[in-house]
DNA sequence: CCAAAAGTGTTGGTAGTACACCCATGA
DNA sequence: TCATGGGTGTACTACCAACACTTTTGG
């Protein structure tokens, strides 16, 4: 390790990965318009720089305060993208972070320094600036890949949700059709989710589903005795 | 994002937690004597500042290359720890890095600012400087759960191995012995282990074991096909 | 009564688990 | 010939995958 602490010349930054979802607009994600050089006018993460003395989580929640308004459900540290020229100004690193947002918080303000903040959906993305678009990528991995064994993507559905839509929040993550009864039974068997009295509001016709609610304390019990979700 | 790039009292390091493994010596990481200030004379995990214009990789090979001589077999990032507090000398963020060396490269060397680098086993380890007993448990969860879902555990052995080896490896790692029979089996069925003509050398007495090699491509071809290794 | 979405059971196949004895070698 | 570690097969079970019709509601 070496002791030559005068040499401070990388910048650390953090950037967030937040994703959105209701059957409707199926999954999207926070991209802020830049306002400032470099990438002026480009679609970003959103992010910034992080204060000494801060945690990275911290910097996260502010920097997403200050730009765009929702506050994640949920969230992780993704990843740190550190290659060098990633920033045209300098050395840059950044610690990227992962995060879902219920359906409520779909609406969102635009922000101090950035022009603009939109939900994009993740299949019809604009260019992006830096290297961005590579930690977007590594983000929808994640959330793909840990949606299968570990249950977050109830914090992309609201708080009461018909079964359908964990249906359909599930073929969208993975891609491919879920087959609704094995799906349901499997799904049921862990006992985390309490069937409410309540019917879901209509949307047009159909019978109207069952409202559930997940409850983490139950899955937590689970995960003690040794049980793991997996879809 | 603010554009404030003049506030640049952040410092960048990287560490690594290399394992390595025998059945003999069982799993051991490798641990640096610090030699200078902040906590001279402690343990700690190999690494260093990152010096502007290299790749977070690249750092970490740098600092593993000047301390304690082994090139991991295999090296993925890890976490980044960013907690304020985490280094008395101020604000330092370190990149965790999480790497394997197979059993030849147990022999190494004291580095450069380092007064001694040691093997410990992971079941007695010192204390450690700064937070790097939580670096490295988070290491340790890291490889167990990944060696159950990707076949990391070969850049443990040697290139040749025989059967037995692999099998203790894992009583190791998952602290539970694995059936031999099933755990042949399974393994086996997967096709990307050679079963070479060569028997192992004799230790003490028993019949010799007869030597695999791991196939990364055929392993590939797996992956492609959606097969998935777990164990 | 029609359209649309929610809800429900059974069966066959497959993969995992449990389990005990023989083999090859060195001392 | 004994001690030590290597190598092998079978049977039961449990879980997963595949599959189609009925129910409830609104229009």
């Amino acid at each position: 390790m070496t002791n030559d602490l005068s040499d401070c010349t990388i910048r650390l930054s953090v950037d967030a990965v937040l994703f959105g979802y209701t059957p409707e607009a199926a999954l999207r994600v926070l991209l802020i318009r830049r306002g400032i050089e470099p990438f002026v006018g480009q679609w970003a993460l959103p992010g910034g720089f992080v204060l000494p003395g801060e945690s990275l989580e911290t910097a996260v929640r502010r920097e997403l305060a200050e730009e765009a308004g929702p506050d994640p459900d949920y969230l992780e540290q993704l990843y740190t993208f550190g290659d060098p020229g990633r920033d045209p100004r300098g050395p840059v690193v950044t610690v990227a972070y992962f995060g879902l947002v219920k359906p409520s918080k779909f609406t969102l303000l635009a922000g101090t320094d950035a022009a603009d903040a939109q939900w994009h959906p993740v299949n019809q993305l604009p260019a992006l600036a830096f290297d961005h678009a590579a930690i977007l990528q590594a983000a929808l991995r994640r959330l793909r890949a840990k949606a299968t064994y570990e249950p977050i993507g109830f914090d992309l559905l609201d708080d009461k949700f018909p079964f359908s839509h964990l249906e359909h929040l599930y073929t969208t993550l993975l891609g491919q059709v879920v087959e609704r009864r094995n799906f349901r039974r499997k799904i049921l068997q862990y006992g985390f989710l309490e069937e409410l009295a309540e019917k879901a509001p209509h949307h047009g016709s159909g019978r109207p589903g069952a409202l559930y609610r997940f409850h983490q304390n139950r899955y937590f019990e689970l995960v003690e005795k040794g049980i793991f979700f997996e879809v």
